[in-house]
DNA sequence: GCTCGTTTCAAACAATCGTTTTAATGATAC
DNA sequence: GTATCATTAAAACGATTGTTTGAAACGAGC
């Protein structure tokens, strides 16, 4: 009774969402129809616009159940360390990880489609779509703050504007890292030993931290016609 | 005489190519009809096809007309560079400023297009579309194996694998840095003071360097459950 | 039994897509 | 002028897009 109740109904928005999901990492958006959407989930056509009310809404429900969960999590680890260093000023590494971290970890899990919705989430960061970027940029509106705070504490010395470019930087680095498992082929030639899920955070962490506490450029100068003065 | 003839078939060509690239920023590639460009382009709607034969080859020429002067132009840098260290090897920094500079620069070029072409082509590394990545990868068979080959004797210490690794994180940084002006709102709140176009040159250089020589985590020591030794 | 609300289904909607076709136009060479 | 070429123009092509419709099927409560 409840099974059969919650199969039949749950059953087809989460099998259109995973469809979907996967879909639009192949193809894209546009070029996302809901006729595979639905024929690769095994739903009538129909039941997209009946359950979700059109595709620009299923497109946001797909990165709805992931991104709120992400999100949570982020603020937790933070949180945590928060509550851990009782008013201190945490590590740079403390913070890079529980906002990286996170994302990472859950892009290694290829089981239960986490992979999947992290290649697609770090791709629709430079989508074109003004929706997507609205939806976006909402979602992250709770957690980006408190992380940008915790950076502040964390390197008094860096001004704050170089902390948030930094902070951009990471962002893309991480999600090209990402989603952009073709273009690494790109530079590799060949395919890099990426069996082991983890091994991006490895990778990754080190060097993104090692962009974040980067010494800065003499900003008070003005750049001269060439020579930076200490480019080298 | 002379300039309406030049005027009439070149202006063609180069109108579509302009109204293309500049659409397809906008809105992508499936997003982006016929009819919208030559619309903009102010031109029939069957010239596309006349002039180019369809849009994955009008694709494929946005690209062309600029990434061949582009690589060329990297090649020239790193040549140069190497002509003049007489055998010796590079600094990382003159390695990563002959392939990232010579996009910075070109970015920072809002009058000719340059910006919006950079836009464009660090959206595209994460393209899903096939043909679009295969072309890509075609331009860079001829530049990227030579700087690789740089950054491998610059830095003799570092495993080669690692360098590739942080290779991919440079250009997916950089990529995100161009493209994803939108996303850097998400993250800052409000426009930072991005009038000066160089001054991003300014922010991700520094960076990029100290994410390409950051300390390596011990590779050997299979990472413990907590505390990775060293990670501070 | 019947009824009610939810969900699924096949079919059709108008709109737009990339491409093709056929004719008109323009400039150049003879 | 006439012939020949490349280019532009307008109109139509079939296919596919997201969405809507109205009826059929289902299960739960009485």
């Amino acid at each position: 009774m409840t099974q059969t109740e919650a199969k039949h109904h749950l059953d087809t928005r989460a099998r259109i969402l995973d469809a979907a999901e996967a879909l639009f990492v192949e193809h894209g958006f546009e070029a996302t129809s809901m006729r595979m959407i639905t024929g690769r989930a095994g739903v009538n056509l129909a039941s997209v616009n009946y359950h979700f009310g059109g595709k620009e809404a299923l497109i946001q429900e797909v990165f709805r159940r992931r991104l709120t969960w992400l999100n949570h999590e982020r603020l937790g680890a933070l949180e945590h360390l928060e509550q851990e260093a009782q008013g201190a000023p945490l590590k740079p590494h403390q913070i890079v990880d529980a906002f990286f971290g996170v994302s990472l970890r859950m892009a290694a899990d290829t089981e239960h489609g986490g992979h999947t919705f992290m290649r697609l989430l770090g791709r629709t960061y430079t989508e074109p779509a003004a929706f997507v970027r609205q939806f976006l940029a909402d979602e992250y509106a709770a957690v980006v703050p408190r992380f940008k705070q915790a950076l502040f504490r964390a390197l008094p010395d860096v001004p704050p504007e170089d902390i948030l470019w930094r902070f951009h930087f990471m962002l893309g680095a991480m999600s090209y890292a990402i989603a952009g498992t073709d273009a690494l082929q790109l530079v590799a030639g060949y395919e890099l030993d990426e069996k082991d899920p983890g091994a991006l955070a490895r990778r990754l962490m080190p060097f993104l931290l090692g962009g974040l506490r980067a010494p800065l450029t003499d900003q008070r100068v003005k750049p001269k016609e060439k020579g930076s003065r200490r480019a080298a």
